[in-house]
DNA sequence: CGTGTAAGGAATTCTGACACG
DNA sequence: CGTGTAAGGAATTCTGACACG
């Protein structure tokens, strides 16, 4: 998750190429946005942009639509998983901390 | 060049946002296009869609620009560069031929 | 709850052309 | 040659709403 391409994350993707890239209607894609699952950027006058990283996402939600989990349940299981993700990163940069003061030197 | 991620493919971004990303305006993108300095797919109904990839190459094709190098200069340099990339692929796979009959096993 | 649809408007993109040089 | 621009049309996207369930 740390080494994800600079790309991924570039959100450029309109909602059209997003709902093929997804199978997803574009009502469904918004819908999801509403219940708080994606959060694309804007551009100036208001429209959607996606990146690589949110289309991954999408089809997840979709799977597990497909198996009957409902949005608000996908939205909890998501917060837990991003909640994970900080504690490793904070444990992460207070290694970072404690090698760069007690540590052996890299050369 | 070989390990492009995937995503660096996909041609999924319109013109507007391509214009962003390079600082060319949409006026510069397609006359390059017209000169065979980029291939956008297009969509249904014709609209150009671009990967991160010939995002990149257009900001090549713009520092080109700057420096006085004409479309059709850039045009046999890309081609050039084309070619050596195809004589590598075919000896990559010569070599891999070779490999799988008088080559050491790996295990 | 999750998704479809018709509605009207605003923004995007397209092409071919004329302009300058 | 490389780029700007005005022109008109077509396609895209947006929001808020009504519908079904």
């Amino acid at each position: 998750m740390t080494n994800d391409s600079f790309y991924k994350k570039r959100k450029v993707i309109p909602i059209g190429p997003v709902s093929e890239l997804t199978g997803l209607t574009e009502r469904q894609i918004r819908y999801y946005e509403e219940r708080k699952l994606i959060f694309p950027e804007r551009s100036e006058r208001g429209n959607r942009k996606y990146s690589f990283n949110d289309v991954e996402q999408l089809i997840d939600i979709a799977n597990k639509r497909e198996e009957g989990v409902q949005t608000f349940e996908i939205r909890k299981d998501m917060l837990k998983e991003k909640n994970k993700q900080d504690k490793e990163l904070k444990e992460e940069m207070l290694r970072g901390q404690f090698n760069a003061q007690f540590g052996v030197r890299k050369k």
